[in-house]
DNA sequence: ATTCGTGCAAATTATTTGCACCACA
DNA sequence: TGTGGTGCAAATAATTTGCACGAAT
């Protein structure tokens, strides 16, 4: 088995991806941490964030060409404004479940589900009038 | 308002998808349609994908960090192996408009709604024993 | 003492864009 | 005839990777 050591830079990287809401991208999170690892590059980040993904400690999901990341793993539905393409969380913690447990089909066994939905969010329906 | 033309290599595009089931990226409908229009370039082929998606004539999905595309633009969910990469559709129609008829929150409006199955089609799944 | 993770730089990969030219409306 | 679309090449942008060194086990 591969062993596993704990870094400083993976822990600010954490620590920061959980004190936010939004679901930034690499770049972002390099930008963050930077200023308490000045030293840290976006390469470090981005290995990071693809081993915390694939340990599902994190969550990435792909918008307009880019992966973002989100430190919550529950299963949970996004919305992504078309105008200012920003995410924001929908909680209907039953919904992914329930969508899981009625799909039937022999070709795929499914083990997690996204719903992602598009749209307009209010800041920019009002900017739009 | 902007014209728009219809030329060979937008309709060669949009019939390639049309044929196919499979939700092929730029690069394999360049490929494709290199065949009937050699003289054909990758750049052309990204605007009027670009373009078709723009008109809503086709659909843009991010896989994989790669963009992919579907001539199928009814609402209908995507399986998404993750072995294979492979993507296949499911279809239950009722779903989509169900979850989008079910949404409700002050702070989005959703247009549209993507769901996207992820785990591990027949195919490899036989393999991995 | 080993081995893993980092920083740095260069390499990839996917996609976009500027420009001159051709072709259709 | 004018304007939009194409082909070509170069430019971007995001992400990955090779390598040598420092650090943690």
């Amino acid at each position: 088995m591969v062993q596993k050591r704990k870094t400083i830079q993976m822990q600010k990287i954490l620590d920061y991806l959980s004190s936010v809401k939004t679901h930034p991208k690499a770049e972002t999170v390099y930008k963050a941490v930077k200023k308490d690892i000045p030293s840290i590059t976006l390469a470090t980040v981005y290995r990071n964030l693809n081993k915390l993904a694939e340990d599902g400690m994190i969550s990435k999901l792909e918008v307009n060409g880019e992966f973002r990341f989100d430190a919550d793993c529950s299963l949970h539905e996004h919305c992504i404004c078309k105008n200012c393409g920003e995410i924001f969380e929908y909680l209907d913690k039953k919904l992914p479940k329930k969508i899981l447990k009625n799909f039937k089909s022999k070709k795929f066994s499914p083990t997690s589900v996204n719903v992602i939905f598009y749209g307009v969010c209010t800041k920019c329906k009002k900017k739009m009038k």
